[in-house]
RNA sequence: GCGGAUGUGGCGGAACUGGUAGACGUGCCAGACUUAGGAUCUGGUGCCGCAAGGCGUGGGGGUUCGAUUCCCUCCAUCCGUACCA
């Protein structure tokens, strides 16, 4: 997790501030090592097809990538009388959009582009300095949450709409960002809402470009459609004008198709202790890779994990911590500088000069940060393969063997982060011939995240502002009778009211405060206030209202409505979390139930993808099954029940059905279906006082992936020495679940009526004979003839009338 | 706004390619054994109705002999994401 100095990534600030840990995040210029993901981009986003995942998690990184097609145009500057410092004579313009060119009423730019100073005409000086500084006073945060304020300012400058000839304003607007595209906008209020909201602000023209947009209160409720207003675009659609713009624009000389993607380089370098240290020193400031024999690279002791006096980061600390370059290695020392890393998919034809670190002694300093976690995590399933290995990350044969990672299952969490890294490291990596597979993991499964319970108390007058003194002390109940709220009592020494969530439901008229308890202090949504108090001593002296009364210090006064004396809480779904109180220790449950327990009730919870809070109630049913399971062994005084008779026809027959359903279930991971398959067999195989060795063993074998501890146990008492890991799994056999009769559902129009058994070798025609002869169908007949009756084999009889 | 997912008894959920809706578990009701039980066992339990019967898979419509399952439409909830031009 990042810490107050870390550098961070795009990637990992939100809202202003950083994703973990919610520090904010100052801009800051620094010299950081970052890794080219963008060079990726588009193979990431192809890559996506050929994995089997999850569409909400492909789309997530489909996002994430931001693929735009589009075009650049450039818009002419419009001479104003005075020739532009820099011979830069236009503005380029992204757009994804060109269709709607006709209808450019103004370009907005960024406060942050470097071309404001010669734009700006000097009536305008005041004003745009002004904007510029107040843009960039506003914290990244400001300007994030604040998206619905319209603010901008008139540079005084025009531009030439190079495919209409039309002459435009360029204004500067803090919604355009410096970041994405050219950080210019062409404004085309009639198509988008950000520019309708900015040209009805300031009153530019809105100029209709889609068919039927005209005379709508809001012409971007229509987004696509035939152009109009549009000279050579007219009557085409949408799609096909944009390429015909184009194509024109590149004709023309004043534009190209263009691609754009959201994703950006990601920063490498952490400012912090804990990470691999990176190999690389510096000679007269440039960076040089350490030669390959003094790797790896091991962190020096320091005295203290945090930044140096003047800021740098804590390796700076280490004592005598140089770089000895070892003398003469003429494939050593190549610049860093001079090595630019290749393009996706080309390889480097460049070479840098051979001299340029070549050293044969002095001391150089290591570069001080180190890596970010992605560092290990992004390919760390290489080592799985060859864990042993200390000469390179993973034998040549182990990775031809294993080659990728067939099923991984991990949280969404990870969406943007890790799982784009990982795949973007397993390319590169690719790339580079190291590897087999383009993409590490084949097969991906989210699994649901068990959430925690959260119990919630309200407290009055918790609000920031300072209460109504008369509000302070006051007590309401709610009368019964006619529902409204009175004022009753004024409490006197009282610390702090809390009110049960029941009467703050029925309406409670001071300004009350959620405030998480730990949710082992309720039971049933009732709150223990006795071991609450001793919990939070600052609480001794408060007040509980409940419904009928109020608690304080152990004491109930009753308000003589006859309403609870409970205390009552607010239950919430929450993520399970230490600041929300809702943590529960799987440890107790373990310790109560035992591992066995926990593992199969998570399972038989529900389905693997799904969220759902995490709740004990029914993992007795767990516990009950693996007793039972016992029971077929020993009874209860503890007497070996096992037999080695002849199984009999029906424990096989049980026995088989659920062979058959493990396996079909643990194909498509549906665990919770695999639990309940095991809990039917154990039933029906104490319903047939079944002890049969042949039978008991098999089952063990099948059960032990599910409940190991359990049916290790047992292994070992059927007399078998070494681990039921080892043994053999027991094949499926049809043939003990031959059946010769089927009990066909009669229906009557599809609504179940009756129950007919019927031999498999009964020829439709019987059955039709049979059921239609039948008591429970006549009835149904009333003397009429069916007008149709289908018999599905092995499935239904439907009779209609 | 955009994208993804999910809606079935009191609760968690099952029903895999359209064929007996509610498996399994929990909860609840009744009973047995018990001095007792957070033990064990048996029976019952979707809703309405004394019953016959009717109604039922978020709402409405459609396809079909038959729909939780397929199609259209609307609603609700959850997750992700957002001045991305």
């Amino acid at each position: 997790m990042p810490r107050p100095g870390d550098g961070a990534g795009n990637d990992e600030v939100k809202d202003g501030v950083s994703e973990r840990g919610g520090y904010p995040v100052e801009r800051k210029k620094m010299t950081q090592w970052m890794m080219r993901i963008t060079a990726y981009a588009e193979r990431l986003l192809q890559g996506l097809n050929d994995i089997d995942w999850s569409e909400a998690l492909k789309e997530m990184q489909r996002n994430w990538i931001g693929k735009s097609l589009g075009a650049t145009v450039r818009f002419g500057i419009t001479p104003r009388g005075e020739s532009l410092p820099n011979s830069t004579d236009f503005l380029a313009v992204f757009t994804t959009r060109v269709d709607t060119i006709f209808g450019v009423t103004y370009l907005a730019i960024a406060p942050e582009h470097e071309l404001i100073p010669q734009l700006t005409t000097p009536d305008q000086q005041a004003a745009v300095a002004e904007y510029v500084t107040m843009a960039r006073n506003r914290s990244e945060r400001d300007r994030m949450s604040d998206v619905k304020t319209v603010s901008g300012v008139f540079t005084g400058s025009y531009v030439t709409n190079p495919l209409t000839d039309e002459r435009v304003p360029v204004w500067i607007a803090d919604y355009v960002l410096a970041g994405y595209g050219t950080g210019v906008v062409m404004g085309v209020p009639s198509s988008d809402d950000r520019d309708y909201r900015f040209a009805q602000h300031f009153g530019l023209p809105i100029v209709c470009v889609i068919e039927g947009t005209e005379g709508l209160d809001n012409p971007c409720e229509i987004k696509y459609g035939k152009l109009v207003n549009s000279g050579f675009l007219n009557g085409l659609d949408w799609q096909e004008a944009i390429r015909k713009a184009i194509a024109r624009a590149e004709e023309l000389g004043v534009g190209t198709g263009k691609t754009n993607y959201r994703l950006r380089d990601a920063v490498f370098s952490r400012q912090r202790y804990w990470g691999e240290p990176v190999p690389v020193y510096f000679k007269d400031k440039v960076p040089y890779p350490v030669d390959e024999s003094k790797l790896p690279l091991v962190l020096p002791e320091i005295d203290k994990y945090l930044p140096t006096e003047t800021g740098e980061p804590p390796l700076g600390r280490a004592e005598g911590w140089k770089y000895h370059p070892t003398p003469p290695s003429p494939a050593s020392g190549e610049g860093l500088k001079e090595k630019s890393f290749s393009d996706a998919g080309e390889s480097s034809k460049e070479k840098s000069s051979p001299e340029a670190g070549e050293d044969s002694g002095g001391v150089y300093d290591y570069e001080l940060s180190t890596m970010p976690g992605w560092a290990g995590s992004s390919w760390y399933w290489y080592r799985y393969m060859d864990a042993d290995n200390d000469q390179e990350f993973a034998a040549r044969e182990a990775i031809d063997y294993w080659r990728d990672v067939d099923l991984y299952i991990g949280g969404s969490e990870h969406a943007t982060g890790h799982l784009l890294y990982s795949r973007f490291w397993n390319h590169f990596l690719y790339d580079l011939g190291l590897v087999v597979e383009k993409e590490p993991f084949k097969k991906l499964i989210n699994q649901g995240m068990i959430q925690g319970v959260s119990e919630k108390i309200f407290k009055v007058g918790a609000s920031e502002t300072p209460e109504d003194e008369s509000e302070k002390n006051a007590v309401y109940y709610v009368d019964s009778a006619n529902a409204i709220p009175r004022k009753m009592h004024i409490l006197e020494d009282v610390g702090e009211v809390f009110v049960s969530a029941e009467v703050v439901e029925k309406g409670y008229p001071s300004k009350v405060a959620e405030r998480h308890v730990d949710v082992s202090l309720v039971r049933d949504s009732e709150l223990d206030i006795a071991r609450f108090t001793e919990y939070r001593s600052d609480y001794t002296q408060a007040a509980f209202v409940c419904e009928g009364g109020y608690w304080k210090s152990g004491i109930f006064t009753p308000f003589g409505n006859g309403g609870s004396d409970k205390f009552r809480t607010k239950a919430e779904i929450e993520k399970m979390s230490k600041s929300k109180f809702n943590v529960v220790n799987p440890d107790d449950v373990i310790e109560r139930y035992g591992a066995d327990t926990l593992r199969l009730y998570e399972m038989f919870l529900g389905p693997l993808e799904q969220s759902k809070p995490w709740n004990t109630n029914g993992i007795d049913g767990s516990f009950k099954f693996l007793r039972k399971l016992w029971r077929l062994f020993y009874d209860e005084q503890g007497h070996w029940l096992v037999t080695d008779e002849a199984p009999p026809a029906e424990g096989l027959k049980t026995l088989h059905r659920t062979i058959r359903k493990v396996e079909e279930d643990v194909e498509r991971y549906a665990f919770n279906t695999t639990v309940s398959t095991f809990m039917i067999c154990v039933n029906e195989l104490g319903a047939l006082k079944c002890h049969q060795r042949t039978i008991l063993q098999d089952l063990v074998i099948i059960l032990s992936p599910y409940a190991p501890h359990v049916a290790e146990e047992l292994w070992h008492q059927l007399g078998n020495p070494a681990s039921v890991t080892f043994a053999a799994y027991p094949p499926f056999r049809a043939e003990y679940l031959t059946e010769e009769s089927f009990e066909y559902p009669i229906s009557i129009n599809g609504k179940v009526r009756a129950k007919i058994t019927f031999s498999l070798d009964t020829t439709p025609a019987e059955i039709e004979k049979s059921v239609l002869a039948s008591e429970g169908v006549q009835k149904w007949l009333e003397g009429k003839s069916p007008k149709k009756v289908i018999i599905v084999p092995k499935k239904i009889v439907n009779v209609v009338v």
